[in-house]
RNA sequence: GGAGAGAUGACCGAGCGGCUGAAGGUGCACGAUUGGAAAUCGUGUGUAGGGUUUAUAGCUCUACCGAGGGUUCGAAUCCCUCUCUCUCCGCCA
């Protein structure tokens, strides 16, 4: 993977208006100017290497015919040796400038559709709709985590025995509850939603962590097997959308859906402090993702679909919710659009993200080389990827668990989760 | 973990220092044949970057035979390192 494609070059240079705003949008900070300046010079470099190149190519056709007549090709053979040495110079020097420019692509984030609202942070993002109404309790409803362990479905001390603070254990009808969900979840996109299911590795190599855009901003919200170069997938698009990294998918196979139960795991690390009581916000979590390799011309009606797909299990599960555009200081370095899902969650009153669905556009299809062919005759094209939660599994819980609780500490179970939890439909 | 074999275009597969951007086949596209199809025959068919250009057209140059480095006037071919795959042995859920 010598040649790894980011935005490329001639499109920054020639949108580098475009792509400074989507930096500074976004927050970033990447050196535009100097790209401009080192995308020149490599040009320069090319150009020079390149000719030489040629007449060395040329010459050693020529020594070639004179070596097989039997002719003397010493002085050609000297001269073309000091052109090698020139070539491996320049070579050498385009080498270091490719990979300055290289550093700064990598460094500049995908740009964020026309329709995303500028803004700061997530105070800017904007609420597209509501759907359900928060409950009404005749008394105080309590959070989730004094519900759990009374009726001793969770059990946040011996989490923290096994692997510290930010990990949480369930059990008995709360394991089977988180089960339960993911099996509905699941079901229902298999079944309803056309996609299909994988079981990918959990842990993922450098590579595909940069192909999703992971890497290298967020080297630090992840953990990282140092000796063996591996990286735990904060998501499960990681590993999803890198199944095709590298490949050119034949037009009659898109568009193409996979789902996938998978453990996430973050370090958090910015976030000390926060949320840190209950599960949510914890190192390791399930998600149901949701992964999309779509034609480029299709990826904006399936953004909405893909927002559906994982509305409907809201709906279904009866927890109200709100579907939040974010602006582009909220948005992730990868997505050119995202919708976050949020619940409203009685106890700890709060909406939760229970998921985010993006269209990265064809930022993460460059970035991992994923691309088709629109006919026979065409030159490959890349696809677009589109990926969201459908959904996050502590968090769907706590919504369940703090919205579904009766007075005396009980808490009932949505009616479509009552087959998958053998009939039962109070957690007592 | 030990021993061996391998990685070549959309796919399969030859080549093992210059005449190879890469034989042959499959697939695909176009054409011929057919009432239509199959079969057959013919032609074509890689990717990326630079230059030129209104152009992602054309022309031209360069690079690419798992990845990175080296030897050489010249490397798919020789050398080194790494990654992955397969076979056998060992070990283990």
């Amino acid at each position: 993977m010598e040649d790894l494609i980011m935005l490329d070059h001639k499109f920054v240079r020639k949108n580098i208006e475009l792509v400074k705003k989507a930096v500074a949008d976004k927050k970033e900070s990447v050196n535009l100017d100097n790209f401009l300046k080192l995308e020149q010079e490599r040009r320069l470099l090319l150009a020079q290497a390149d000719a030489l190149k040629h007449e060395r190519n040329v010459v050693s056709k020529e020594i070639s015919r004179l070596k097989r007549s039997k002719q003397d090709a010493s002085d050609k053979i000297s001269e073309m040796k000091r052109t090698g040495e020139k070539i491996k110079e320049l070579d050498m020097d385009r080498r270091r400038v490719d990979e300055e420019i290289d550093e700064i692509l990598r460094w500049t984030p995908n740009i964020p559709h026309e329709s995303v609202p500028v803004g700061k942070d997530e105070s800017d993002n904007v609420v597209i709709r509501e759907w359900g109404d928060k409950p009404n309790f005749d008394f105080q409803p309590k959070p989730h985590w004094e519900i759990g362990e009374r009726l001793g479905i969770m059990d946040f001390s011996a989490a923290s025995k096994i692997a510290g603070s930010g990990f949480i254990l369930t059990k008995g009808a709360g394991a089977r509850l988180e089960r339960a969900l993911i099996n509905f979840f699941l079901d229902t996109h298999t079944a309803d939603h056309g996609y299909t299911e994988i079981y990918p590795p959990c842990l993922a190599n450098e590579q595909s962590m940069f192909g999703t855009g992971q890497l290298p901003k967020l080297k630090d919200d992840m953990y990282c097997l140092e000796g063996d170069k591996l990286f735990l997938i904060p998501t499960g698009e990681t590993p999803i959308t890198n199944i095709h990294r590298d490949e050119i998918l034949s037009v009659d196979r898109l568009p193409i859906f996979y789902t996938a139960l998978t453990p996430c795991f973050r370090r958090e690390s910015g976030a000390s402090g926060k949320d840190t009581r209950g599960m949510a916000r914890v190192h390791q979590f399930n998600k149901v993702e949701m992964v999309k390799f779509v034609r480029p011309e299709n990826s904006w009606d399936e953004l909405e679909r893909l927002v559906a797909n994982a509305e409907i299990l809201l709906k279904k599960l009866g927890l109200p919710y709100r579907v939040v555009k974010l602006c582009t200081g909220d948005l992730s370095f990868a997505g050119a659009i995202c919708f976050d899902l949020e619940i409203w969650s009685s106890g700890v009153k709060r909406y939760l993200e229970v998921s985010s669905c993006s269209n990265f556009v064809d930022f993460q299809a460059r970035r991992a080389n994923i691309r088709f062919r629109p006919n026979p005759k065409a030159k490959p094209q890349f696809v677009h990827t589109l990926n969201g939660s459908g959904l996050a599994l502590p968090r769907t819980v706590i919504g369940i668990i703090e919205n579904y609780q009766l007075e005396d500490g009980r808490v009932a179970v949505p009616e479509p989760l009552q087959p998958y939890m053998g009939g039962l439909k109070i957690i007592e």
